[in-house]
DNA sequence: GATTCGTGGAT
DNA sequence: TATCCAAGAAT
């Protein structure tokens, strides 16, 4: 079975220069599956979270990782997944962990309520599932952070279940594939049950994730490397010359430009902190203080949102802005700092941070990007 | 169904 | 430079 998949599309592709789309080479709908697990098994890519060939994957790596690549690049997670493994060997040692110190370890991957939920999900599986996953897609679904998309994945590459998640990439593979024409997400439907055609009998895990390497390696959103493509010209889009084209969705707005200031008050090495509310933009991560964020915001409405300090009335504004580009909106602030004399009091809610552990903190990259500025 | 949620790299 | 977009979920 194996040998045919690759081996045998070759050469019959070779003695029909002439390619027709009535007659497609590449494997047929019912070697696909096999095909796919043949270059799977000689293409795919070395993972931090991905044992070697064979060996039965780690429910909690899986998980961990599935919810740490949620829109988020194999490149930034890998760092952040080493760290989570050295600290956090097991679902049970994170959910005895505080959502602070989880936090402080996610600062900088974006998207914090992943954070949040991940540690709610491993204080759930630890006091409602004696510390072991649900193997069942239905009973990963109920766990908070886990979506129609990871339940499948967990449950196929942890559990070996018959289900085909679908995330961007077997989207981009499959809507390629066959040629779909309708837009996201409307398409959705159509497109999950076009991937399960690509389920092979077994090893639904490695099935899975070959066409997510097959989407992130081959079938890339531009330029994609179709002569490389196990699937050859069964794929519609590729027989048409317009594979980049796929999948189709509508464009997206970019939100309006919002303005705000941020105040960046030394006292002595220390640094003047808050937390943010708890959900919401950066919900839980630490800040310095800072104004509204509005599309129409004012310059002096903005700066007399200073935190008050008794003993500080002077505030230098560093030239230039900090620029930050959240999902929906870009965001520019202005920083002004300020040196309060030893022994000023923190404001309530607010906190002194030795400025050689910010580090440890849970500060998101936009209030780095801020500090570093201010104290440039 | 449409919004809200970060960040950095590629093109 | 501007745009896209990456193993999506929650609301």
């Amino acid at each position: 079975m194996r040998a045919m998949s690759l081996a045998g599309a070759a050469p019959r592709r070779k003695q029909s220069p002439v390619i027709t789309a009535s007659e497609p080479t590449g494997p047929d709908r019912g070697e696909r599956p096999a095909a796919l697990l043949a270059w799977y098994d000689r293409h795919r890519r070395i993972l931090p979270w991905r044992p070697p060939a064979g060996v039965p994957a780690d429910p909690y790596a899986v998980w961990l990782s599935e919810i740490m690549l949620q829109q988020t690049t194999v490149r930034a997670v890998g760092p952040y997944f080493e760290k989570f493994m050295a600290r956090w060997p097991s679902v049970k040692a994170l959910g005895a962990a505080s959502l602070d110190d989880v936090l402080r370890m996610w600062a900088g991957l974006g998207y914090y309520s992943r954070a949040r939920n991940l540690h709610a999900c491993a204080v759930a599986v630890t006091r409602n599932h004696g510390g072991a996953f649900p193997d069942t897609e239905q009973g990963l679904r109920a766990l908070p952070g886990v979506g129609p998309y990871t339940a499948a994945a967990i449950a196929a590459i942890a559990f070996g279940r018959q289900t085909m998640p679908v995330d961007g990439n077997i989207e981009r593979v499959v809507s390629r594939l066959h040629a779909v024409e309708e837009e996201l997400p409307k398409a959705k439907p159509r497109i999950q049950e076009l991937a399960a055609t690509l389920l092979g009998p077994e090893r639904a895990g490695d099935s899975a994730q070959a066409l997510m390497d097959l989407g992130a390696t081959i079938c890339t959103p531009k330029k994609p490397a179709c002569a490389l493509c196990p699937f050859n010209d069964g794929c519609v889009a590729r027989l048409r010359g317009d594979a980049e084209t796929f999948p189709r969705k509508a464009p997206k707005k970019t939100g309006a430009l919002r303005r705000g200031a941020a105040f960046v008050v030394t006292r002595g090495d220390q640094l003047l902190l808050r937390s943010r509310a708890a959900k919401g933009l950066l919900g839980g991560m630490t800040e310095v203080p800072n104004s509204d964020w509005l599309a129409d915001q004012d310059d002096a409405v903005a700066r007399a949102q200073a935190p008050a300090l008794k003993g500080v009335t002077r505030w230098q504004r560093k030239a230039g802005v900090v620029t930050h580009v959240f999902t929906h909106f870009p965001l520019e602030l202005v920083v002004y700092t300020t040196q309060a004399p030893a022994g000023t009091r923190a404001p309530a809610g607010m906190r002194w941070a030795e400025v050689a552990t910010l580090a440890d903190e849970a500060l998101p990259n936009l209030m780095r990007k801020v500090i570093a500025h201010a104290l440039d």
